[in-house]
DNA sequence: ACCTGAACACCGTTCAAGT
DNA sequence: ACCTGAACACCGTTCAAGT
């Protein structure tokens, strides 16, 4: 039986199924996600989608996290780093950089709460990676601070956008949510709570992004402020 | 029937089963949180837990993610906020309160997830929010920095907690990606990524806390050299 | 070796019906 | 008004058995 190739009956109407391979798997997770979001993202449906049962993604995939970590860093070949090698200011470019890779986040805000309790560290994200700290680099940072530094930038952008994803599968009750904290933040008394009082509602002006761009910039400014602690190496 | 007080005690033995409230669910919901972590907190195992089904809960919570909010701010309670009294270096005083809230979601990683998809603001919140603010403003911290600043060093705790959350309750897994993830970083060629090449193990130094403090101090150091841009204020 | 049917042990949420 | 049985529409993961 040589019927390896070409001949392979379809079923049902769609394309001749394929043989399973973890890029296979993977590949479609991410048009699955593309079209419905992570949440239907699941074993039992990505099976489905690719004509067999769950059972058989166990021989590929661990478990539904190693799954999503997969998918977030094939999402991540998107991230631009075209910045690290443009002309300008290395502050403006290190938060383009970091926008970019924020930016994807927003746009599946699932996957950013998936990736800030398990970050990945496939090839993309080891791209990031390195095209922050050519950065970091470039602007005299000193190398031990970068070291610490990427994570918390990193992890700054996923946390971001991992809050604001009440994303457009969610319902509206978020007009709701945010009604109700801007009441319990207005209703503060002066007498038991008289910073909050005296902020007002300069506690929710701005916009996610424009928190986060500042954010980058406290972080950025901050570093060249504050020595890393002398703590031992690993190995 | 005036049996409205005292028979309240005794939730451990096979207690008579108490009338529904949203108080009770919830007490009864940190209860189960503290005795199996919040992985257990679903509505069908707390409906068991209150000798009821699972559709009497909706009378007095939303869903889930309401509960789950519900549950993080009551265990808000045990943040030490005496540090915002206390004398010495506000800086140093800031960092304690933030490291005690921080060390609270540790405990409950499951917790620490939930609260950075999304932000609790009950009265422990907000107690938490005030004393935060009055350390910034004893700095001498603009009050717009100040409003904007809050947030970024809450979630950044928080967000931090849930990265590694790979709690108790998970098996010894973590030590497995742990390697992974060493050997991607270390194997990243000379050639293609020279800057994680030349940090080596730095990239791996210090230890969760030992990294929380210090970005907590970058953010700190760091917000005296940011002006936040000109922004429209809500309302 | 690879694949799978079937099972185990769960979920959140709704709704019609009861008290 | 409050409460609930039952149902709907799902989950992740394992394992013995097949090819």
């Amino acid at each position: 039986m040589t019927a390896n190739s070409a001949a392979r009956q379809s079923r049902r109407e769609r394309p001749a199924k394929p043989a399973l391979t973890r890029d296979g798997i993977i590949a479609t997770a991410v048009d699955l996600m593309r079209a419905e979001g992570l949440e239907r993202v699941t074993m039992r449906r990505l099976a489905q989608e690719l004509d067999t049962g769950p059972a058989s993604l166990y021989v590929y995939v661990r478990n539904t996290a190693e799954l999503h970590a997969a998918v977030l860093d094939e999402l991540l070949a998107e991230v631009d780093l075209s910045p690290v090698t443009a002309e300008g200011d290395w502050r403006e470019r290190l938060v383009r950089v970091l926008m970019s890779y924020t930016d994807l986040l927003f746009a599946y805000p699932g996957l950013a709460r998936s990736a800030v309790a398990a970050r990945p560290f496939g090839t993309y994200f080891l791209n990031l990676t390195e095209g922050v700290l050519a950065l970091l680099h470039e602007g005299g940072v000193a190398p031990d601070r970068a070291a610490w530094l990427v994570d918390v930038l990193l992890q700054f952008g996923t946390a971001t956008a991992a809050e604001h994803a009440w994303g457009p599968d969610e319902d509206g009750h978020n007009e709701e949510d945010w009604e109700a904290l801007a009441a319990g933040l207005m209703g503060a008394s002066e007498r038991t709570h008289p910073r909050i009082a005296a902020l007002g509602p300069r506690l929710l002006s701005g916009s996610p992004q424009e928190r986060l761009v500042w954010g980058f910039h406290v972080l950025i400014n901050g570093v060249a402020h504050t020595p890393v602690p002398d703590v031992p190496t690993p190995l």
